[in-house]
DNA sequence: ACGTAATCGAGACGGTACGTCAGGTCTTTGT
DNA sequence: ACAAAGACCTGACGTACCGTCTCGATTACGT
């Protein structure tokens, strides 16, 4: 039995969208954020850009935040599918990924929307919780998975917590970008690749 | 010569501000802002809060952000004066510096302003660099200079270059802080701390 | 020859019209315009309220105040039926139907509807006229019927105009129906009658 | 003790009111009325055309319709002040003043807005009461003191029930302006007068 | 001690965007 | 083929704040 004092919240018929229109909204949103930043991107102006009513955008998105989780990251990849190159070399692999990062970062297109999605994090809990689930931790399941691999090869101390070791190797790159204190660089990244993983070598015995 | 299509900005007389107003305006800022959110944080809330007119607070600050700036670091503290304890044991010092910013970071008084003034500086670039300037870089600086220290009484290795050997230390927290994806304890701090560190040490010529 | 730039208006064909639904939408209008008015009354909600789509009900009708129209007035009445009684008592005659106008605009059920479709027609002209048309106009000519057979009788002066005499008999009851100014009572009827009667008595030569 | 749950309904300070604004704002009320009729009638259109926020009209009117009435009847004129002539002769008098009406009701300048505001009040009871007491009555308590002077001056039968009298003149003239029946005109008013007064005529004795 | 000039609380103003609602059209899915 | 269902585009609603402006009423100097 449900509850009578709540009636049902009238879910739309998926079945029956327009995909054209949700084309339309997260193409024009991408647009948008890139062109004038997210504090000015507004429902309505990407209802006009999109050729679409207000309400459209309401009955399937609870937020411009939203809509623009879903342009930046199309569902349907498989989390588990996204995996570290393994040639055997570890610091040669993480190096590799981290200058590939450094570039997304660098990468204008991507940066307005990356960077506007994280601060709405801070005022949209549930936003957090998204981006985190969706894309932030397959990506640290797979550093969590190559550094294992490295520890079960000999090249990584088997004492140290990966979760912190992957952390030690993000966590400055994430913090030089948000800060935008100094340049992210390929030379950049490899400095941190061998200074953090000097401290993972096995020990001696 | 000045431009005479654009008349003077009519700079207010500091002089003659009323520090009774100013002060009532910071502290509503920063009670509203724990309350609610940044997002639900307006100007015409904290005038009214405040017991001011609006434009007491518009004409001393640009935005929103300013006066939450303003609330959360106040002026007059010299930047050079931060400085990290020194014991001689650069290990046992960094973790207690940062298991002190664990604490801050855990602090829900400071939790939600921090949070928002960081998520501002996405759309706010005037603000990023003040609070980068005024608040990031000096603290930032005292790491700097106590590894400097360190390096030079011979335990930490002379190759290291320290401003990234900080951010080995400090990004790793800040990741964990924005992304919410663990817990921040003493413990992780140690770990941290013991992990960087290990990169670190003067190899054996 | 037909213009070929407006194609057919798309007739629908009235003789596969579902009657359960027509019917259903007309009660519901009833229904809802006493419950709520019929500024609260819309398309949508007659449609819910008759488990109807709202095509079914933009197919054969143009407006929310025709289908309150045919709600309130079924077709297929014959105007020229309607008759005044005569006696051969004028004054009783006019009595008696004033009487029964008052009752009927007194009427709380009818009221409603009615002052709607009133009121309406100052939007609506098509409606004004298909409302003078088949209600007005037909209950009109009964009075100007019974009022020649009155002149024939000599019981009213020959040189009066007849719609103008009409006119001094409902004129009094709609403004006070429509100004709600004093209340509509048989006594006024009465006294309405007689007041204009008096003014048409043949005289003496 | 004021009712706590309710907070003071904010009214605004008139002394501080821009008659500037008051004035663009009741002249494109009554040009949109007359250009689109009141059902397309917008607060939206009328603040653009006015070159005025939409905030400024809900600040001082409740609606649309309480627009339109104020820019209709401005406010400010004594409803006792309002006289019908006296020139001794009733029936002459009275051709005046509905010959007067007559051209007023065909004045389309004056049409669309008086039939908007008498349509409304079928759903806007609260217009009905205002439109009544500030516009109406006083005009029809004139006509009361008109005829009492008629009375008493030996042309109208004591007898008569003079709010009736009144109704049996301008009910006429009202029924045929919103039914639009049939054209209102100067005869047409000579006539009404003539057989409503025919019945108002002393009784020999 | 007194003008006078600036700040102050207050809040009306022209605006922008919000999130909701209803209108009327179009499309999909039974029956 | 028509009816139900409902998603769609449109556009107005009434609200919340924006940032600017104007209004007395305090201040706090500089004569």
């Amino acid at each position: 039995m449900t509850d009578p004092s709540t009636p049902p919240p009238k879910v739309p018929d998926a079945s029956r969208r327009s995909e054209r229109s949700r084309r339309a909204i997260l193409d024009a949103a991408l647009e948008l954020v890139g062109e004038s930043g997210f504090a000015k991107l507004t429902i309505e102006a990407i209802a006009a850009r999109a050729g679409v009513g207000k309400q459209t955008i309401y009955r399937w998105w609870p937020s411009k935040a939203a809509v623009l989780f879903e342009a930046c990251v199309p569902e349907g990849i498989d989390p588990a599918s996204i995996e570290l190159p393994d040639t055997g070399d570890i610091v040669a692999d993480l190096k590799t990924v981290l200058r590939a990062t450094v570039d997304d970062l660098n990468d204008a297109r991507l940066d307005a929307p990356t960077r506007a999605l994280t601060a709405e994090t801070a005022n949209d809990p549930e936003l957090g919780r998204a981006l985190t689930e969706k894309v932030l931790e397959p990506q640290l399941q797979a550093y969590v998975r190559r550094l294992r691999a490295a520890q079960e090869a000999g090249q990584v101390d088997p004492d140290i917590d990966l979760r912190i070791a992957l952390e030690l190797l993000v966590g400055p790159l994430f913090h030089r970008w948000q800060t935008r204190t100094l340049p992210l660089t390929h030379a950049y990244a490899d400095t941190v690749v061998d200074l953090a993983l000097r401290g993972m070598t096995p020990r001696p015995s």
